[in-house]
DNA sequence: GCGAGCTGTTAGACAAGACTAACAACCGGA
DNA sequence: TCCGGTTGTTAGTCTTGTCTAACAGCTCGC
């Protein structure tokens, strides 16, 4: 996978050092240890060791005390990485809309595990979305624009632009409170917003996720459901979030 | 960010062996160590000492030489990483067409690093397929059939489905070879298959990606290009298989 | 030209997470 | 009942990656 420079593999860490040496060198034409742990934000002292098993790897060139840089080699695997940050911040920021520093944020968390063929298959995904333009332009922007990419947005009626038929309201769908013990739906989407929404999501309640009731507390307000066979609890104002596909 | 148990936060690792039990006992009812070994590729050895850590932050009963449950707080912790692990598995294999083995691997290793707004954006962009059948079914069949999902296509002339209009052939945009030294262009797809592919897009060809040429060899064969502010050498073959905007 | 202060290095500690090898406990069969 | 095989535990080792604290080298100002 990985051009196994010398024995052992480059780890996460020691591809998150050569990202930060190749883009401070970029920058600003030269990386001193104080500014890769100022970048890394780590302590000057764990840089050194860090520096010496890249340089045993081939990766960079380091004698004590002056500027680092990196070898053919490093460069390489340097740009590697860094392409999938790029691709990972994109997609963060302009597919999933997320704030630029949480995309960074993520797309660092997440360039150290990205397959060339996951990498591959998104890079399609753009290519896509920029050579089909004549149908698909807008698909993103009917996204952006409409479904519930916004938190205000309790559901996307009114909003929709471009004409396109809007998304189905909330009383179109049962939710899952609906139900009685022993049926079954298939979740459409999560009307809910914030910590709600998210432990929803937590739950596994996600799209296309298929959940049978299991039963009812008498009052009706726990309500125990099954999901991937394992059960679990909602409170009523949960349930009541948890919209079914109508079929 | 994660429930924070008891003083430490709960590493990946931990959060693998969390899963695994969940899995487990909800496929065979109970979780042994031999079992929990096997299903994370470990020895046995590594098995009791992670135990004991998530015993100690509460997140599973362990008993010695007993069946391993998970606690109440492991069952929902187990669950939060599961359907982060739902999610990707079903981002890379609906979305991107991968195989399930290759979507479930790559799902193994980013679950850890999705962050909350990432997992809920994500979820709303599945919601939104499902939403908006009426306008965007298909959109995914589209993505699917015509784009560059497969390899064999080698533009998408002819074989788009659906009577949507066809991507540009490649002759229709410039690549990057045709560009002297100084111009620039923007980069719409990598046209291009296998290793030469993996190449270019490791280089950090991407695209919307700004390439400017910078010099070529007299017989124009290694072609030097600045990206992000940094040169790059291309061979022949690889620059004409990279298509710029036409605009 | 000499000391103060910024840099960088080193050594020692620690935690996580894996491994191996030796040991302990259990279980079933002869 | 005892003996062998399976399973689990423990102890010791290793690597990665971090920290702190002590130390070394350079440079600039006086």
């Amino acid at each position: 996978m990985t051009t196994a420079t010398a024995g052992r593999p480059l780890t996460g860490a020691l591809e998150d050092y050569l990202e930060t040496i190749f883009q401070l060198v970029s920058d600003r034409g030269f990386a001193r240890v104080r500014d890769i742990a100022k970048a890394r934000n780590v302590r000057a002292g764990s840089v050194t060791p860090a520096l010496k098993r890249l340089a045993e790897m081939g990766l960079v060139d380091y004698q004590r005390r002056e500027y680092v840089t990196l070898t053919e080699e490093g460069v390489r695997e340097a740009r590697r990485v860094f392409a999938r940050h790029e691709l990972l911040t994109r997609f963060f920021g302009e597919v999933l809309q997320m704030a630029p520093e949480a995309a960074e944020r993520d797309a660092c968390a997440m360039e150290h595990h990205l397959s060339d063929e996951a990498m591959d298959r998104m890079v399609r995904f753009f290519e896509y979305l920029g050579s089909c333009q004549n149908t698909d332009r807008g698909l993103l922007e009917r996204f952006h624009g409409c479904s519930l990419v916004h938190e205000e947005l309790e559901d996307c009626t009114g909003t929709c632009e471009r004409g396109h038929p809007r998304l189905r309201a909330a009383e179109e769908s049962r939710s899952l409170f609906a139900l009685r013990p022993g049926e079954e739906g298939t979740v459409a989407r999560v009307n809910a917003h914030g910590a709600i929404r998210q432990r929803l999501l937590d739950m596994g309640i996600l799209p296309r996720a298929e959940v049978v009731v299991a039963r009812l507390a008498p009052t009706g307000d726990p309500i125990w459901i099954r999901i991937h066979g394992t059960e679990l609890a909602l409170r009523r104002q949960e349930a009541e979030a948890v919209l079914l596909e109508s079929a």
